[in-house]
RNA sequence: GGCGGCGUAGCCAAGUGGUAAGGCAGGGGACUGCAAAUCCCCGAAUCCCCGGUUCGAAUCCGGGCGCCGCCUCCA
């Protein structure tokens, strides 16, 4: 699997986030169904864009690389992310890209003038077959720049001449960089061969980058590039497009000081990978029910697994109960086999904790029992946590220390306090009960009396 | 202008020919000293509209309306 990463010139917002978890998920379930999965994400290192930063700030154009990949991988690391297998860096590529251009030429595909070296998309019959246009219905869209260098305005750069302040590489064609799309035709060949499985990205990649690449690549192979594309939904901001000009950009690391990297995955991850999303704060702040909920069950799973060991039969209601889980499990699977139909998958993880949660709380099963079916239940929420990296904190800490720093009181004055309540309680003093109560919920945290008698308690929403 | 996508309950979101998943919010009940949590029950009569195909359509076809993306760097 090979998936366009990010140019390193800026750092990462909300959308290179979801494409990030994505390809995640995408990695992770690949992973537990074929072993041998190879992933590979790319960086350019080597653009317009670097160029202007690096003359702006007046440093050079490795330093800003190289300050951006930090970051990059701080952000990734944040969210959670797995790194790839391989992650090359198309300034470490020139060499490839140099031999395949050069294949590009000799096959007639492409053209040198003044040291740029252009591909000639007329050559290339298939061209358009990846984002469904034809070059004449392209013409026609009009707004296309006049280059008086391109034999035909959709022609593309595979090579350009160097210009001053600019880095370079020597090359057949003299100095000069290469175009955007070369370095990843050039890289996944070289680490996944002439056609391979998967090749990801977001939907604006479709075209020209993909396109382009598909033409560069069968171009030169007269073999089949890619089999899979997978392409990730963008991201609005409310209903807008996230841009630089609307100076609505939402960075990676801005929301993840105040929100906890689960709630971003899961609110990325349930709708379908394709979709586009609305991202608003107020949409995951209400995320928060939904893996609290989750948080509670596992809570519950904890419990109960601490009463295993003890043998006892097993009865009729309790294979049924772990029958049910079982069921949504296998459920949950043939949704991600279903072009990883995550909206799906997790309705089946909702379903069996409701099922769950039923069959320890109205059945008349035996702890050993319930424990039993917890087992089975701690397994399904295992393989979610595998695949979709949430559910991964102890729920003591999820409930309690997520917000620490900003409580006002320390742990040990609100266990002092419940301490106080519970005594109150014992003597039916419930008037004191409840103002210790309704002070500790002023402070934002909630009570919840257990019915084995204890007091257990979290921060509120 | 060209190409593509989307329109499902108050909100989010699956389903794409056979009685409309799931989450959040809401109402009622069980439980509780009261709560909280949990569980149970309830809720879509336009699945954007109009035609058509079919025994049967949210799902297929045609025509509208609305929103969005791409066509220029972009996850």
């Amino acid at each position: 699997m090979y998936v366009c990463g990010v140019t390193v010139y800026d750092y990462c917002h909300i959308g290179h986030a979801r494409s990030i978890l994505v390809f995640d998920m995408i990695y992770r379930y690949l992973k537990k169904k074929f072993p041998k999965v190879v992933y590979v994400r790319n960086f350019t290192d080597v653009d317009d864009k670097i160029i202007n930063k690096a003359n702006r700030e007046g440093k050079s154009c490795k330093e800003i690389a190289e300050r951006y990949i930090q970051a990059f991988y701080e952000d990734t690391d944040a969210l959670g992310a797995l790194r790839p297998d391989i992650e090359p860096k198309a300034t470490e590529h020139i060499p490839e890209m140099i031999e395949l251009i050069q294949k590009l030429i000799d096959k007639g595909l492409a053209y040198v003038v003044d040291g740029d070296v252009y591909y000639e998309v007329r050559k290339f019959k298939e061209y358009g077959k990846l984002s469904g246009r034809s070059i004449e219905e392209m013409l026609a869209g009009a707004r296309i720049e006049i280059d008086e260098k391109k034999k035909d305005p959709l022609d593309f750069a595979l090579w350009k001449a160097s210009k001053p302040n600019e880095p370079w590489w020597e090359s057949p064609w003299g100095r000069g960089r290469p175009g955007w799309h070369i370095e990843c035709s050039a890289m996944s060949m070289k680490y996944l061969g002439e056609t391979f499985d998967i090749h990801g990205g977001g939907m604006d990649l479709i075209f020209p980058h993909h396109e382009n690449e598909i033409a560069q690549s069968e171009g030169a192979t007269g073999k089949p590039f890619v089999i899979y594309w997978i392409h990730n939904g963008f991201v609005n901001i409310g209903k807008e497009k996230m841009s630089k000009s609307l100076g609505n950009i939402i960075l990676i690391r801005d929301i993840l000081k105040r929100y906890d990297r689960e709630l971003l995955r899961l609110f990325l991850l349930k709708t379908h990978y394709r979709s586009p999303i609305d991202f608003t704060f107020e949409a995951l702040d209400k995320e928060k029910e939904s893996l609290d909920r989750l948080y509670r069950t596992k809570e519950k799973i904890e419990e109960l697994l601490s009463e295993k060991g003890k043998e006892h039969p097993v009865t009729e209601e309790a294979e049924k109960a772990k029958a049910e889980i079982e069921k949504a499990k296998e459920e949950f699977y043939q949704a991600m086999d279903d072009d990883f139909n995550t909206a799906m998958a997790l309705g089946k993880l909702f379903e069996s904790v409701r099922d769950f949660n039923r069959f320890v709380d109205k059945s008349g099963a035996s702890l050993t029992e319930k424990a039993l079916v917890a087992e089975t239940m701690a397994d399904f929420m295992g393989e979610v946590e595998e695949i979709f990296g949430i559910l991964s904190h102890k729920p003591s800490e999820w409930f309690k220390e997520a917000k620490s720093e900003e409580l006002e009181l320390s742990a040990e004055e609100i266990e002092r306090l419940i301490e106080e309540r519970s005594r109150a309680r014992k003597e039916k003093n419930y008037k004191k009960a409840d103002e210790i109560r309704d002070f500790l919920k002023s402070k934002g945290i909630l009570l919840e009396d257990r019915p084995d008698g204890k007091t257990l308690w979290r921060l509120a929403k």
